[in-house]
DNA sequence: TACTAATGTCGCAAACATACGACATTGTGT
DNA sequence: ACACAATGTCGTATGTTTGCGACATTAGTA
C-alpha cells in the first residue's frame, strides 16, 4: 500500500532522513550526544524515560541511517554522531527547503485552510 | 503507548514538523507548489500519482501544521506556502542542528554499527 | 431547480511505528 | 567454567499512517 517509491530519490531520501528524526526520543538522543561529546554509551537509556529495549531500537535506526556510529568498548559501546552523513543530510535538506521558503509568502496569521 | 509527550516542548514541536515532512509525497506538494508560484490548486492530484482522496489529506496534514494555506476561489482552492511557520520551523531546525552537526565526528566511511 | 465540477470527509484495510518483557549474546572478573 | 553486566534481538500488543472508494458539500452553470 505503501507508494512511496514512485516519487523522485532525493525526495525519498530526504523523507527518511525527516522520519528518522521525527520522533522526540531521536531527537533527544542526538541532543544527549551532542552534549557528553565524549561519545558516552548506553546511560542514554538511563537518561531517558524509555525502556532500554525502545532506546536500542531507536538508537538502530540512527544507525541505519548512518548519523550515529558505536564503537565496542569491552562490555560497553560507544556512540557518535557521524559527522559525514550528518552533512550530508543537512546539505540536502537546506538545498530542498531553501527554494521552498523563498517561494512561501505571507498568509493570514490564522492559517489552517 | 505513545510516549511522545514526556519529553521537552521544543523536541516534540520540531519532531512534528520533522513528521510532515517525513513522506515523499509531502515533499512532492512543498516543492510543487513552489514551483508554481501562481499558488495553483488542485492539479497538484493530477501531478503526482496518488488519488485525489490521498492527495487531499496529505495537503491537510501541511495546513493543520501552518505551512501551506488555502484560499477558496469559486469552485477551486488556491494553495500555498506559508511564509511566517515555514521560516519558524526552518530556524528551529537549524537551531537544534547547528550543536549536533558541530559535535559530530568523523566516523569509519562503512558506518553502521 | 437540476446538473456538473472541485473539493472535502468517512470508514475501512493494509502496512508501519512504538514500546516493552523475555531471551540471546558477548565480554569481564573470579 | 561460572556468574554477572551491557547490550542486542524476538515476539507481540497496541497505536498511527497511508491509501482509497464511496458519499457529502459547496459553487458555479444551464
Amino acid at each position: 500500500m505503501n507508494k512511496s517509491e514512485v516519487f523522485d530519490e532525493s525526495l525519498q531520501e530526504l523523507a527518511l532522513f525527516a522520519k528518522a528524526v521525527s520522533h522526540p526520543a531521536r531527537l533527544a538522543i542526538l541532543k544527549f550526544l551532542a552534549e557528553s561529546k565524549t561519545c558516552i554509551s548506553g546511560d542514554i537509556s538511563d537518561y531517558l524515560p524509555l525502556s532500554r529495549t525502545t532506546v536500542s531500537q531507536h538508537l538502530k535506526e540512527l544507525k541505519e541511517l548512518g548519523i550515529i556510529h558505536g564503537t565496542i568498548d569491552g562490555l560497553k559501546i560507544n556512540y557518535c554522531l557521524c559527522n559525514a552523513n550528518i552533512t550530508k543530510y543537512l546539505v540536502m535538506f537546506e538545498t530542498f527547503f531553501k527554494p521552498i521558503k523563498e517561494a512561501s509568502v505571507d498568509c493570514s496569521i490564522d492559517s489552517k485552510s
